[in-house]
DNA sequence: AATGCCATCAACCGCATACTT
DNA sequence: GAAGTATGCGGTTGATGGCAT
C-alpha cells in the first residue's frame, strides 16, 4: 500500500497563485499562525491548495523580510563557501543568509553562480594551458640543446613519453589523503576521474629539472580502482618521495593503458554531480593556490593536501557553523537549523 | 510579426525524517 | 515498537519572458 496523500488532488488547485489567494494566506497567518497544521490550514482559509503548496508559499514568498534576487557578492561568496563545505544543504546555507530562501538560493545557484564559477575556472584553466605550452616549448629547446651538448644515446632521446600529450608529460598525481572524506568523494569513480579530470589544472614549475623530481613525502593509494572507467588502472597510486633513492616522479606505473589521457578521462564519470561541482570549484582554488605559491619549492603536504581546500572556505562562517552545532545538544540541532527562516541567531 | 531557443524562477513531486497515536 | 501522518528538504519541471533569427 502506497503512501497515503496529503491532500485531494482533484480538489485542488495548482500552478501560480493569483494575488487574491496570496492575499487570503498572508493575512490568515499573520492573524493566526499557521496552527501547526499545514494540511488542514487550506481548508480553514477556503483555498483550493494543498498544504504543502501553502506551506511553499509562505516561507518562499510571503513571509516577511523575504529577500529576493540581488545577491551580492559577499552573499556569492558564503553560499559558494558553504557549498563547498557541506553540499546542496540550501536550508542550511540559506540560515546563514537572513532574509534567503533555500528555495532561492538553489535556484541562484543553478542558474547564475555555478555558471559563473565553471566560466572562471574554464578561463584559467585556458590560461594554464598556455602557459603549459609556452613552457613546454621552452623544455622543448632547452632538451634539444642538452642533447646536442650531451649526446644523449637516441633510444633514450626516441622514448615515447608516457602521456601522449605534451602537456602532461610532466603532470604529478596529486596526493590524495583522508580528508577528501570531508568533502564526501567517497566515490572511487569519482574521486579518480575528478583527480586525472583535474590534473590539467595543476601547474608546476616551469624547470623541467623541478618538473621530472617533483618531491612528494607521502606514497598515496587509491584502493579498488576497478571502475569500468579505469579498466587497466592499477590499484596503487605511489608517489615516490625525495627520499626515496630514485627521487623520480614514476607516471608509467599510473592508469596504465590510457594513452589517450586526458581526452578519454575529460568526460566526467561523476555519480553525484554535486560533489562533482563542489570538487571542482574547490580545486580551482586549489589550482590557483599552487600556480601563485605552489609552483616551486612544494612539498606534497602544501601542494597537494586536499586538506587545503579549507582554504577556500569562507573559514569564520563554517567553523561557526560547525560549532554552533557542535555546541547545541543533539535535541536542538533541529531548532537550530530551523531559525533560519526567521534569521535567528543562535545565543 | 512569427518562431524558436534559452534563462529564470515559482511550484511540484517524491523521499527521508520527525512526530503522533 | 509499529503504523500512520505531517513536515522539511532537495531535485526537477513547467510557465514565462527576453532575445535572436
Amino acid at each position: 500500500m502506497g503512501r497515503a496523500p496529503c491532500c485531494d488532488k482533484a480538489n485542488v488547485k495548482k500552478g501560480p497563485w493569483s494575488p487574491e489567494e496570496d492575499a487570503k494566506l498572508k493575512s490568515y497567518i499573520e492573524q493566526h499562525g499557521t496552527g501547526g497544521n499545514w494540511i488542514a490550514l487550506p481548508q480553514k482559509i477556503g483555498l483550493k491548495r494543498c498544504g504543502k503548496s501553502c506551506r511553499l508559499r509562505w516561507l518562499n514568498y510571503l513571509r516577511p523580510n523575504i529577500k529576493h534576487g540581488g545577491f551580492s557578492e559577499e552573499e556569492d561568496n558564503i553560499i559558494c563557501s558553504l557549498y563547498v563545505s557541506i553540499g546542496s544543504r540550501w536550508s542550511i546555507i540559506a540560515a546563514q543568509l537572513p532574509g534567503r530562501t533555500d528555495n532561492d538560493i538553489k535556484n541562484y545557484w543553478n542558474t547564475k553562480l555555478k555558471k559563473k564559477l565553471l566560466g572562471k575556472q574554464r578561463k584559467e584553466q585556458q590560461a594554464q594551458a598556455q602557459a603549459r605550452r609556452v613552457s613546454n616549448n621552452q623544455q622543448k629547446q632547452d632538451l634539444k640543446r642538452e642533447t646536442e651538448n650531451l649526446v644523449v644515446a637516441s633510444e633514450v632521446i626516441n622514448q615515447v613519453p608516457y602521456w601522449s600529450s605534451s602537456e602532461f608529460s610532466s603532470v604529478p598525481m596529486p596526493v590524495v589523503n583522508a580528508s577528501f572524506q570531508h568533502y564526501g568523494l567517497n566515490n572511487q569513480t569519482s574521486l579518480g576521474s575528478m583527480i586525472v579530470n583535474k590534473l590539467e589544472g595543476i601547474t608546476f614549475s616551469n624547470d623541467h629539472h623541478q618538473q621530472q623530481q617533483q618531491p612528494y613525502a607521502n606514497a598515496c593509494e587509491i584502493p579498488s580502482l576497478q571502475d569500468q572507467a579505469f579498466p587497466t588502472m592499477v590499484n596503487q597510486v605511489t608517489v615516490v618521495s625525495n627520499e626515496n633513492n630514485s627521487g623520480t616522479y614514476q607516471p608509467s606505473n599510473i592508469f596504465q593503458g590510457f594513452e589517450n589521457f586526458p581526452s578519454d578521462f575529460c568526460e566526467p564519470v561523476c555519480v553525484n554531480p554535486q560533489q562533482m561541482e563542489a570538487f571542482n570549484y574547490g580545486m580551482e582554488s586549489m589550482d590557483m593556490t599552487m600556480s601563485n605559491g605552489g609552483s616551486t619549492n612544494t612539498t606534497s603536504t602544501e601542494s597537494t593536501s586536499w586538506g587545503d581546500m579549507s582554504s577556500l572556505v569562507y573559514s569564520p562562517l563554517v567553523s561557526d557553523y560547525e560549532r554552533c552545532r557542535q555546541g547545541i545538544p543533539q535535541d536542538h540541532v533541529v531548532a537550530f537549523e530551523e531559525c533560519k527562516y526567521f534569521g535567528m541567531q543562535m545565543q
